[in-house]
DNA sequence: CTGTATCCTCGTCGATACTG
DNA sequence: CAGTATCGACGAGGATACAG
């Protein structure tokens, strides 16, 4: 799944974010938090990505057990992806990563900066 | 600096994600948390580590103000790793997702031995 | 010891076309 | 509407060689 495995080092930890470190399945997941949503509709709402990321990144929390996925007996058929309790649980989780992502980013832009006025480009 | 941005959308947390959601940053990380340490210190303990990786990832930590280099005045001169606060300050936040990791583990390995089994491979 | 530069492989993802 | 299959392009990263 994606890239090598680092290490045993720390597999649990590495699990998850082989999961949410990929771009889309923490915006899927913040999408889904806030309700149920159809497949298309996440499309909409997440423009940049593609039919196949977004098929791909749901199979992926639907087997880990994190979304769940409903289809609707409707003509057309419709399917309506949901968090489950533990995907909520891991969306707390990420809240809280988040959170520490917005007190510091200011601080991480003014350090990059710094850093690159130090370093021209080397061309 | 990996891969293409996703959206605007949540910023703050996918500036994280693109620091941390890589292989190495978080083995860095936990490694710097324990102690100070030299570059080829850290290559021993992450043994899987590529020389090329363990130097971008430290300059990337670096950049972000997380880790700070200290070139000491030995013969050879060696170069110490350490976490900033900051650096420390996420490795906080880091270890709080981790807890989550190993708190729901089981339930997630159960979880896609069960969608597996339900989707054979299909060779 | 602590890196950087180059090359090359291999996985990842977008585009496209097609199915239920 | 809700996907899957195939293909091709792109880029991350390992190996290696070299530099300070």
């Amino acid at each position: 799944m994606g890239r090598r495995r680092a290490l045993e080092y720390d597999c649990a930890i590495r699990d998850v974010l082989d999961r949410i470190g990929d771009a889309w399945s923490v915006l899927v997941i913040m999408e889904l938090s806030k309700g149920p949503c159809r497949f298309n509709a996440l499309r909409r709402v997440i423009e940049a990505i593609s039919q196949r990321m977004l098929s791909v990144t749901l199979r992926n929390l639907e087997r880990d057990g994190l979304v769940s996925r409903q289809v609707l007996d409707t003509s057309p058929p419709q399917v309506e992806y949901s968090l489950t309790q533990r995907g909520a649980s891991l969306h707390g989780a990420i809240s809280h990563l988040a959170h520490w992502a917005e007190t510091h980013q200011p601080g991480i832009r003014t350090s990059r900066a710094a850093y690159d006025a130090k370093e021209p480009i080397a061309s």
